[in-house]
DNA sequence: CTCACGTTTAACCAAATAGTTAAACTATAA
DNA sequence: TTATAGTTTAACTATTTGGTTAAACGTGAG
């Protein structure tokens, strides 16, 4: 089946924009990827502003749905951590630059950017419940005692981190992105193994 | 003391490029934060890429040293990663936009870049000398068994992500930027903590 | 066939941005 | 004081890049 004309847009633009960000991302670059004319992006999507706005919001919707729904599962603190695990880890193993490139354009502070985040905050689930459950366990000696942010900040930092850091981290320990992968298969277990020793009462 | 404009123009840039990243940073912007012609730019420095050239030389310099000096540290593998947590923490709270930049460019692969991110790798001690540790010591029982490239990428991210993450995170978690420097100062003491609990022996 | 309509192209324009120049200014040493 | 060298400025040019236009192309309906 041939691609449409719009389909190749999307597809060229997403590549594109999500792996150098807007400021670095040329139209040409864009048309050439897609194999069309320059005029063509202008003839489907009024300027370069629009067509990102649609990559970010179809970028956005493909990541964010899961994360909400992951912090929205029942259990104790470390069941629904292991939950938060496994999905972020899956979503970003199949998506692993938008990560960087939700944090890039948030650095960059671009007001429609910021607005279209926030949106889909809206529809999380209130994490100030998950970080109350924490104190409750952690009172109740389930868990082990530690300001509870940090403990959510952890969890973040041992998904997200890695699928950032990629490049870093395959020149510093001189490994190749093939190699870096099946790593990222082997983490979930890993990271929900560390992490149940580390809360665990003594 | 009056600023030299020199030293106005390397202040104005390192600002600007490290917060914004290559791309997105126009001249003009460089030259009104430091109040000075445009055209001065141009008198001290070549181009574009000679200014930014030498903006990433000394923001490399202010970390990478630090970096690398905290691998060196003696002791255990807990000893030698506690060195490393104070170190990077301590490191990055300071300068807390390289971390963030350091990925932005590297991702933009941009040849000079990375060139010069691995002239100051070929300074880094032999990490897989510490894996090989690792390794002895999950042998001798001192530690936990786990993969240790895994342990290592844990330990990075723990310490880096939190400071790369900063924007997103006030936004998920609802609270200013000031009361995200308080969190990072605790940081260290609770990363040390976590890992502690997490590689030691059943 | 041919008309009409959506699509595509080459050539072009306008705005933004990097970079240049020549003249003016300033401080300092002879 | 003035000659000199370094510094600064306004005005400019060149290049890149986002965006436009009018004409050409192609295809399905009548």
């Amino acid at each position: 089946m041939p691609e449409t004309t719009k389909e190749a847009i999307i597809k060229a633009a997403k590549e594109i924009f999500v792996s150098k960000g807007y400021a670095a991302t040329r139209m040409q670059e864009i048309a050439d990827a897609a194999n069309i004319n320059k005029a063509m992006l202008h003839y489907y999507y009024k300027s370069k502003e629009t067509l990102f706005q649609e990559i970010t919001s179809q970028t956005l919707e493909l990541v964010f749905p899961r994360f909400a729904q992951a912090l929205e599962h029942e259990g104790t603190v470390m069941e629904k951590i292991e939950n938060i695990v496994n999905t972020y880890i899956e979503t970003i193993r199949h998506h692993p630059y938008v990560p960087l490139f939700i944090i890039t354009e948030l650095s960059q502070k671009r007001t429609d950017f910021m607005v279209e985040i926030q949106k889909r905050m809206a529809g999380f689930p209130k994490l100030h419940l998950f970080l109350a459950q924490m104190e409750d366990e952690m009172k109740a000696g389930t868990i082990r005692k530690m300001p509870p942010m940090h403990l959510f900040l952890n969890v973040m930092s041992l998904c997200v981190f890695p699928f950032i850091a990629q490049p870093i981290y395959c020149t510093v320990a001189g490994i190749s992105e093939h190699q870096y992968e099946a790593m990222m298969q082997q983490r979930a277990d890993i990271v929900n193994d560390f992490i149940r020793k580390a809360i665990r009462p003594d």
